[in-house]
DNA sequence: ACGATAGCAGACAGACCTGTCTAGTCTCGA
DNA sequence: TCGAGACTAGACAGGTCTGTCTGCTATCGT
């Protein structure tokens, strides 16, 4: 098999690298407490490197959370491919968020957490709302496929229920809240399909 | 009238004017981007004073956020006052977040976001655990007194609610997801009562 | 009257951070 | 073989951050 992509050559390219170490970094310590000397040298790359590739710091966060969110998508959606039945399957979002929250380096929403320590209007708002628009309209397939009166309405429901159980296991560092979680959401689900 | 205490002298004390400072800033725009230059600018203090009464930056978020865990408390029960009946004083709960996150200035937990742009271990995570802590006993205290069958269970549902309230009134720059939060909690008060 | 206390103004040190620039190395295709 | 492109190593500039230190001033209790 020959090298088709550069992403099956032998070693990583410096992007990758870069973007592997921004990954761990960042969100297990935050942006701005991570400079980007400590990046490159995770990543064992130079930093004119890091320069002619992104530009910034600030694009390498936005690089960051894009690819965040890229993989919180194709998890999910993997995720959720195990159950046939429409109300398993919107259950099922909270079961996937449990195993995430019960994992030991799970440390909240960065989506959230970039939000928090950044002033407002920046590119990561851009990436953050995006990712909150996406969560949405998945509740929303979901509780219409699973019958829903008023699907709309349910994922509002949902979104609360999901933002919860998220900061309750970074809080808590466990995944009581996610579990609690699908628990009410079973109850809402029961309600809104009367 | 005579000055009883230092707080009624015509002009509040370094103290009261960094913390007041320190308090706007630290929460509108985070911890980490405002500087200890910005919190004695805005509070019209030397940067002498400062680091006589706090001792360092850390201590003056220490003070920042138990500043904000008392305003919390006094304001919460100050407004669940208001109502009577043990149900309404629960749902009340919600009510109050419902105006909190209404406000124009309404950043989300000032302990959470903290939280989010620090490492673990410090002052921020024994704030935030103690406020969390709290709110827990008060849903448990709240719960029970409105007759819940189990009103631990209870209480980590409201918790959720709460939590998933809070976030979604930041990114979301309204009350909608409160008002939420407290129609499911009504719906799990019927159903824990039953 | 006077000493103690609290506070103001601002220079300064030392660390750290982002971003630029120079110069050398490695790989690979034409 | 050779030249282009990607990468490395690291010095450097300019700014910002926390924290310290030196003087000066005002107020207040005794």
């Amino acid at each position: 098999m020959s090298a088709a992509s550069p992403s099956t050559t032998r070693k990583p390219s410096a992007r990758d690298r870069l973007l592997a170490a921004a990954d761990e970094l960042f969100y297990a310590e935050g942006i701005h407490t991570v400079g980007i000397d400590r990046v490159i040298e995770r990543a064992g790359v130079a930093k004119a490197s890091l320069y002619s590739t992104f530009g910034s710091k600030d694009e390498l966060v936005r690089a960051y959370l894009e690819g965040r969110h890229a993989l919180r998508r194709t998890r999910l959606l993997a995720g959720l491919e195990r159950y046939d039945d429409p109300r398993d399957r919107l259950l099922g979002v909270f079961e996937v968020l449990a195993e995430l929250t019960g994992t030991p380096g799970f440390r909240g929403c960065p989506f959230y957490n970039a939000s928090a320590e950044s002033t407002r209007g920046g590119p990561i708002e851009e990436v953050s709302n995006a990712n909150r628009a996406w969560t949405r309209g998945l509740f929303f397939e979901l509780a219409r496929d699973a019958g829903a009166k008023d699907p709309a309405g349910l994922a509002d429901q949902l979104v609360v229920l999901y933002d919860g159980a998220s900061v309750g296991g970074r809080m808590d560092q466990n995944s009581t809240a996610a579990l609690t979680a699908r628990e009410i959401a079973t109850m809402l689900l029961a309600a809104a399909t009367l």
